[in-house]
DNA sequence: CTGGCATGTCAACAGCCGTTGGCCTACAGT
DNA sequence: ACTGTAGGCCAACGGCTGTTGACATGCCAG
């Protein structure tokens, strides 16, 4: 009980992580070329490219897939430097410290399937297969459950990515608009709970099933979360 | 690539646990009386309670929480010896290192519901109810949960816990015996993933979901996992 | 009473970690 | 051609970690 705060110097990875979490992009990094505060911030960025892009690149690659497969915690910076082929300092003086590189790295996009033009019925087929295809291909998704579940950043993260990317495209299709949010948790509970158990967790009965025994299983569950009236 | 690979010396945390993982009661401790290779050896133990068994219980309640507070990486050796209220070095007299020491502390009973004396169609209800009770009075398998998708040897735990515990209980319901892993698996897929949801994620829909709903709602699923004819 | 052994503390070691500051190099603007 | 600055490396610091060995203390058998 007593040294668990952490203290004012040194690392203190909870709270400098969650502070770091908002501000994504690199943002208030030393060099910054001699324009500050352009109006067209985002234009003149993508018009001038910094010589060191690809280095940023490198080590933002290199530090989702340590991410990834190690976790927030046994990850470490001069593993993903030595990754990218860079010196650690190099990830500090661009990302400020691992928090901010957790930060950058675990910006991921989900694409969610876009279920508006689907017949209603076939919604829980076409959810299923969706993610089903993108786990496997991605190994992103994979990390960041599993750094979601380890870091208290990584859950707010996937609590964000669940809020802005999932729960906008449950809603346009689930019936009743004040059910979206609780439908769009029951389906994220079967959808991330059968990649828990598959790709995390490696329970035998999950990984010998077939891709199209998950899909004949587990889409009438989603369709039933999406559509079906409340019990 | 270059120092992935565990030193021999230091704390080679991966296949030590592993290795420490098949004989989880504390075995070859230093200290062991006088007769060795005692015939009832459980008996044995039982009859000549050792003085530091209170020691010994101390650090196990403390491992139990910072492991499944902090994950295996950042519960620290120091941080459960002050929570136990003892010197480091007895974590390692006692366990023989970390690994070891999650090994001891990571046995844990899930108590799966009796569904053999059931009316057939209320087992689902009584899965659910039962789960999610045992996950909200007991943190230690919420902890287990987060150990296992941080760490190897905790996923090999989870993976025995399902094996013996889970699956003998389902296969006794199962109607079709050669179906029973795979609908083990799937059933596993939506509590754990309800689980993962509500305790480590934290998503705001499922835990503003109460009790009687998510049994009305993952009731159904389970009962279908179960007792529903293969699709 | 005395020796042996379990119990426990203290201090230290070696290693890894995140992080920092100084120094060198090469490119771009003038 | 010169100079400022960004890109990059090197070496080091302080802190925390798992782990170890030497040393104290108290219980119990003889």
């Amino acid at each position: 009980m007593s040294d668990h705060a952490p203290s004012a110097a040194g690392s203190a990875p909870e709270e400098a992580l969650a502070a770091a979490l908002p501000g994504t992009s690199d943002a208030s990094v030393p060099g910054d070329s001699g324009a500050p505060a352009d109006p067209a911030a985002d234009a003149a960025r993508t018009a001038r490219p910094r010589r060191s892009d690809a280095t940023r690149a490198a080590i933002l690659a290199a530090a989702r897939d340590r991410f990834a497969e190690d976790g927030y915690e046994r990850a470490t910076i001069r593993a993903i430097a030595g990754d990218a082929g860079i010196d650690p300092s190099m990830v500090m003086r661009y990302y400020g410290n691992k928090a901010g590189l957790f930060a950058a790295a675990s910006t991921i996009e989900v694409h969610a399937p876009d279920l508006a033009h689907v017949p209603r019925d076939e919604a829980g087929v076409r959810f299923v297969r969706h993610f089903l295809e993108h786990w496997e291909s991605d190994e992103t998704l994979r990390g960041m459950m599993r750094v979601g579940v380890t870091n208290e950043a990584g859950a707010q993260r996937m609590r964000e990515v669940f809020a802005e990317q999932i729960n906008p495209v449950l809603a346009a299709v689930c019936p009743v608009p004040e059910e979206a949010r609780a439908r769009a948790g029951l389906i994220a509970s079967q959808i991330l709970g059968m990649a828990l158990c598959r790709y995390v967790l490696r329970l035998p009965p999950t990984v010998d099933l077939s891709h199209e025994e998950i899909v004949a299983w587990l889409a009438p569950t989603i369709q039933r979360y999406l559509t079906a009236e409340h019990p």
